[in-house]
RNA sequence: GGUGGGUUGGCCGAGAGGCGAGGCAGCGGCCUGCAAAGCCGUUUACACGGGUUCGAAUCCCGUACCCACCUCCA
C-alpha cells in the first residue's frame, strides 16, 4: 500500500509517509462563522471527512482538527448591523445580535449541517477566541525574530513583515513584485502594502466584548493568525497534512505558513486543498451571493443524496451544480439501495440482517482512494460490484450476492454513506400502522392477481403510487417502498 | 500583469502512449399479465492547428475559449 495526495505547495502528487509511523495529524479549515453555511463549506467538509476516513481505513489514527473562527470584522458589521434603527430581521437574522451570539448560534447551523450530512466529528473544533494567549506567544515570537512590527502609527495594530521572509509566496508560486496591490489597500502603518495584520488595535465604537489586553495595547487578533496558533497548540510545530478550500490557499494558507514558518515551524508536510463548487459556471460565494443552503437542498433530496451529490467528484476538481444535478444523484442512490434491499430480502429471510463486522473492500477500490482519493473511480467500482451483486440475486448465487452485499457496505462506509439518513425520518407507530394497512392491500391484491383480475390488480397498485408506496412485484410476491422527493 | 487549474459522448464525470471507467438520460432486447426493478446491447467521446511515434484523448509546439486566486471567501 502507497497513499498518494497531491500536495499544493511542491505542486504534484507525491508519496504520503506519516511524520509518526502509524498516526496522521490533520489540520483543515472550518468556517468562519459568520453566516448560514453554503453547500461549498459542506462540499470541503465532505472532502476532508473522506480524506479522514480512508486514512483511518488504511489502519491509521488520525487526530482531526478543525477550526472555528468566531472572530473577525464580518462578524462584528454584521452584529453592528443587527443594532442599526432600521434593521429588518431576515429569516437567518436576528435583531440586536452581539457579535459573540451571532457567531456562536451560524457555528451551531454548521454542526447541524455537518451532522445530517454525516461529516463525522473532528477530533477536536477549537474557537479563535479560546486561544488569545497562544497567539500573543506567536506574535511576540515573530517580533523577536524580526519578521513583525508594531504599526508605525498609532492603530496599535502589529503587522506581519512579508519582505522579512524571503519565503513569502511560496505556497502558491507568487512572487511578492508580481502581486497585485488591494485595489482598497489601505497601507496605514504598514512597511509595505502587502503586510498582514496579525492583531489589530481596538478602534472606537467597536464592542469591548471584543478586545483583549495585550503587550501592543487592547485589540483582536486578525485572520490568519488563530490558524497556526490553534494548529501548533494541539498537532505541534510540524504536522502531517493541512487542508482547505482551494480559495483559501492565498491569502489564508500562505499567511499562516509564512507566520509559523517565520516562527521556526517545519509547519505542514502536505497541504491539501479541495475544488470549488460552482453554480451553472460560476462559482457560489459568499460575495455574489449565488450560494445554495445545505438546507435549500435537503428540500429537494435526502440527506444521503446530498452527501452523496457533493462527494461525488474528485476532490479537487470543480462541481458544477446545475437544477438536474441531484435527481441525477438521487438515480445514482437508488440503484445502490435497491441492491441492498434486494440483498437483505434474500439473504434474511423475512428476518433482520445484521452486518457484524466491516471488512475490506475491493482491491480496485483500494487502489483509487490511495491515488489521491479518486472517488469518482472508486464509484465506479461501487456501480461494477452492484451490478454484480444484482446479477448473483438473479442467478440465484447466494454467497456471491452476500459478499457484494459487504463490500458495498464497506465501500459506502469509508464514502460516508453508511450512516447516511435516506429521509424517512417517521413516528414508529405510524409506520406501524402504515405497514398493516400496505400489506392488507398487497394481499388484496395477491388475491386479485391470484384469479387473474388484472383491473382491480392494477387499481389497487395505482392507489398505493397515488398515495407515494411503490410497489414491485417479484418472484417471491409484491414488495414496497415509500417514494422518496 | 502574475500564479494555478481546465476544455472527454445528449448530460455528469474518471483516465494519461495501444486494450471502450462508471453514473444519468434515450433507444433496442431479455424477463414480466402489464408495470417497476434487474440484466444484456447501444453504431471510431476526447477544444482547434501542427509535430513526435509503428501507434496520441494521453507527449511536444502553437492557438482559442473557460474557471479560480493575487489580502472578504470552503
Amino acid at each position: 500500500m502507497t497513499l498518494r495526495f497531491y500536495d499544493t505547495a511542491s505542486a504534484e502528487v507525491r508519496d504520503f509517509v506519516p511524520l509518526i509511523p502509524g498516526k496522521v495529524s490533520l489540520y483543515y479549515c472550518g468556517a468562519t462563522v459568520q453566516g448560514m453555511p453554503h453547500v461549498g463549506h459542506i462540499r470541503s467538509a465532505i472532502a476532508f471527512d473522506q480524506l479522514t476516513r480512508w486514512l483511518e481505513y488504511r489502519g491509521l489514527r488520525v487526530t482531526a482538527v478543525r477550526n472555528v473562527t468566531d472572530i473577525d470584522d464580518k462578524i462584528l458589521t454584521k452584529s453592528a448591523e443587527s443594532f442599526e434603527p432600521g434593521f429588518e430581521p431576515g429569516p437567518d437574522t436576528v435583531r440586536e445580535e452581539e457579535w459573540w451570539a451571532l457567531a456562536y448560534r451560524y457555528e451551531q447551523e454548521f454542526l447541524k449541517a455537518y451532522d445530517t450530512l454525516g461529516v463525522s466529528r473532528p477530533t477536536y473544533e477549537p474557537r479563535a477566541t479560546g486561544h488569545i494567549p497562544e497567539m500573543h506567544a506567536l506574535v511576540q515570537q515573530l517580533i523577536d525574530r524580526g519578521h513583525a512590527y508594531p504599526a508605525l502609527d498609532d492603530s496599535g495594530d502589529v503587522y506581519f513583515d512579508v519582505r522579512s521572509w524571503e519565503k513569502y509566496g511560496s505556497l502558491t508560486r507568487q512572487n511578492i513584485d508580481d502581486m497585485q496591490g488591494a485595489p482598497d489597500a489601505d497601507p496605514r502603518g504598514k512597511k509595505d502594502p502587502r503586510d498582514f495584520a496579525l492583531w489589530k488595535g481596538y478602534k472606537e465604537g467597536e464592542p469591548t466584548t471584543a478586545s483583549w489586553v495585550s503587550p501592543w495595547g487592547a485589540g483582536r487578533p486578525g485572520w490568519h493568525l488563530e490558524c497556526s496558533a490553534m494548529v501548533t497548540k494541539y498537532l505541534g510545530t510540524e504536522f502531517d497534512i493541512h487542508g482547505g478550500g482551494l480559495d483559501l490557499r492565498f491569502p489564508h494558507h500562505e499567511n499562516e505558513m509564512a507566520q509559523s514558518q517565520a516562527a521556526g515551524h517545519g509547519f505542514a508536510n502536505f497541504w491539501m486543498h479541495n475544488g470549488m463548487v460552482t453554480y451553472q459556471g460560476e462559482k457560489m460565494s459568499k460575495s455574489i451571493g449565488n450560494t445554495i443552503s445545505p438546507a435549500e437542498m435537503l428540500e429537494l433530496a435526502s440527506p444521503r443524496v446530498v452527501r452523496y451529490y457533493l462527494g461525488q467528484a474528485h476532490y479537487r476538481s470543480v462541481l458544477d451544480y446545475r437544477p438536474t444535478s441531484l435527481e441525477e444523484a438521487a438515480a445514482a442512490v437508488e440503484r445502490i439501495d435497491g441492491f441492498i434491499s434486494r440483498a437483505v430480502r434474500a439473504l434474511s429471510d423475512g428476518r433482520n440482517y445484521a452486518f457484524f463486522t466491516y471488512g475490506k473492500a475491493p482491491e480496485a477500490f483500494e487502489r483509487a482512494m490511495d491515488d489521491d482519493l479518486n472517488v469518482p473511480q472508486a464509484l465506479a467500482v461501487l456501480h461494477e460490484t452492484v451490478r454484480s451483486g444484482n446479477t448473483a440475486l438473479t442467478e440465484g448465487r447466494l454467497e456471491d450476492a452476500r459478499q457484494a452485499l459487504h463490500s458495498v457496505h464497506d465501500m459506502l462506509r469509508v464514502l460516508g454513506l453508511n450512516a447516511v439518513a435516506t429521509g424517512a425520518v417517521s413516528d414508529a407507530r405510524e409506520t406501524a400502522a402504515l405497514e398493516v394497512l400496505i400489506e392488507a392491500q398487497l394481499t388484496a391484491r395477491a388475491q386479485a392477481r391470484a384469479t387473474k383480475d388484472w383491473a382491480a390488480s392494477d387499481a389497487i397498485r395505482d392507489t398505493l403510487k397515488a398515495a407515494g408506496v411503490a410497489v414491485e412485484d417479484g418472484p417471491d410476491g409484491a414488495t414496497w417502498s415509500l417514494q422518496r422527493d
